[in-house]
DNA sequence: CACTTTTCCCAAAACGTTTTGGAAAAAGGA
DNA sequence: TCCTTTTTCCAAAACGTTTTGGGAAAAGTG
């Protein structure tokens, strides 16, 4: 079916040395049989096969990421905005992106060690970091390459691409308590990924920032499995108080129970309680009034963890990549001042 | 690092060739050499080195998929649900699972081509099926081993395991007539696709067999690019008729616009629209009141696909693997009779 | 015991590239 | 013209497996 290097090179009477060198551009071959060589491999449709390039030079040319959509609630376009990044650097490249799903924890471990000890994947893509991510240590141990899509609590050096939660988070926070909110509560993320600690500080730090008081009635957290029943809950819990807030910040995909548990309270969204949500959710766009987000650039930031894993692949010092991304605000219509 | 089968061959005192055999149980070697190999393997953690594998084999043990998030909208579970079939049988059957995001139907059609014309898999994956599909002509002209998850307007035999979308919507609406529904509308996905196709053949077919009329005025497309706003669009102008409907059927996708436009109308959905939704995505659990929805088993079908590719690998004949699989009609608090 | 069959192992080739280490031919320098 | 340098090409090795085609030793058969 399709043409060889060896055919290639008996069709050209040359020898195969001198087509493969030819086409990788060798300066001791010269101009004219290059341009003849070229010419037919075009014509030919010659591709040289990946496998036989792959164990020559003892590089797989694939990368690999392991997703695991039970834990990570599937946004519909943060992640896969993420996702598209990075398969569109990594075509560029030349390399190919291999998938694993896992249920949990143990079968993303599992899966992950499955591409590094079967020599399946040149580096490694990890995404939704945990405080503790074994993942990050057994890397580390082997020396083999790879970049987070956030961070964790590692004191070795390491490269990662993360997002400024902690920025987007104090700058939501002030910008409430500059439109005169005093009570401003926090739905976080689960306890226990890295993420939601950023969140936490940002939100502590505006606070702080505009003199306002920390209440620790108004900050929990919601569950990955279930981020709606569990954001409902809690709305329905945070207006029990006797002092409810004006104002709650959180992360989008907690959004349908938070709209709920105001329904049921008979609370608008936007004009009772001020809403800003973490990542810009199709629901955001649609959903009226129209959700204030922080905007994070998952698709930019997919490129970037990309390129500089390719870096680290070739050598390259992971400990200088590592790059925080700043977040932008989009004010809609629920950041109104308090009524 | 890791060993070698040169290096393990050396250190039980045997060839590569018996190692080699050993471990793949030809019986050409002793029960107990074969155990002592083994046994070796293990506790120094040999694993054949894949793409040396590859490469001898002739075969890439990789298999292909392309997503299209902009046209395919990422439901949050359906998808992920069939891609974590597919993903749990390869690595069953130690196969690699590639993936390629493309962001339309040309770039579609490039990572594809890359993927077959560059040897890069053994067989590929099509999902969000179109009526004429360039892709599966391609496929079958040069003979590449291919599963389909939906089906096409394609008179050669080809391999698909598609959801009965017929069958499913014409249980809905039989469902809906029963109750006492006599103006029923249909929210049918994009023209072009397949797959809505046969939701309007159930359609259409539940309508005769309750002997109720078909009013063209009742169906209309939403649009893959933006479900929500076409959808909403759709239920305002559905309502100025002068004989509304009293229940809709609907991908469960399209599900925000409809809601919200029920909405605005002062319409509550479930008591003055009965709705019934194809997939069960997590709003339809969330919504109170809940969704009665059309629930296909994704990630079996995704196990389906992929055993019955491995299969056609094999070379077996494509036109064998032809299957329709059910779909359950799932009755929460949406599907009352019409008031 | 001589012959055949079975058991167990292995050397060499092959998969399709890229890289190494020249070598012949052409060009330049005196 | 003879020697050196540059240009241009190539044979052979290597990457790590699996498969092919035996071959020697052990076991069975008469």
């Amino acid at each position: 079916m399709t043409i060889n290097l060896k055919q290639l090179s008996k069709l050209l009477k040359l020898s195969p040395t001198t087509v493969s060198r030819a086409l990788a551009d060798y300066p001791d071959v010269s101009a004219k049989t290059r341009a003849r060589v070229k010419q037919m491999a075009i014509q030919q449709g010659y591709q040289p096969n990946p496998v036989a390039r792959r164990l020559q030079k003892g590089k797989t040319e694939t990368i690999g990421i392991v997703i695991t959509p039970e834990q990570n609630y599937f946004s519909d376009t943060f992640f896969i905005d993420l996702l598209s990044g990075i398969s569109n650097q990594i075509t560029r490249a030349g390399y190919e992106l291999i998938l694993g799903v896992a249920s949990d924890e143990e079968h993303e471990m599992q899966s992950m060690r499955r591409m590094v000890e079967g020599k399946r994947v040149d580096g490694m893509i990890l995404t939704l970091i945990r405080e503790q991510d074994p993942r990050v240590g057994y890397l580390l141990d082997r020396d083999f390459p790879f970049v987070l899509y956030g961070r964790t609590r590692e004191t070795r050096p390491y490269a990662f691409v993360d997002m400024d939660g902690k920025q987007a988070f104090e700058k939501a926070c002030t910008y409430l308590a500059g439109l005169g909110h005093r009570r401003i509560a926090l739905l976080n993320g689960e306890p226990g990924f890295m993420f939601p600690v950023g969140c936490r500080e940002g939100y502590e730090s505006g606070l702080f920032l505009s003199g306002l008081e920390l209440d620790p009635d108004l900050i929990r957290e919601w569950k990955h499995k279930d981020p709606s029943q569990s954001s409902y809950r809690w709305t329905l819990e945070l207006f029990k108080n006797d002092n409810p807030p004006t104002a709650i910040l959180f992360q989008t995909e907690a959004v349908n129970g938070i709209f709920k548990g105001l329904d049921e309270l008979d609370l608008q969204p936007g004009k009772d309680v001020a809403l800003i949500g973490y990542d810009d959710l199709e629901i955001a766009r649609i959903h009226r009034p129209s959700l204030s987000v922080l905007r994070p650039q998952a698709r930019e930031a997919g490129q970037r963890v990309v390129n500089i894993l390719l870096e680290v692949i070739k050598g390259e010092d992971p400990g200088k990549f590592q790059e925080i991304h700043q977040v932008e605000m989009v004010i809609r219509e629920t950041s109104l001042p308090p009524s």
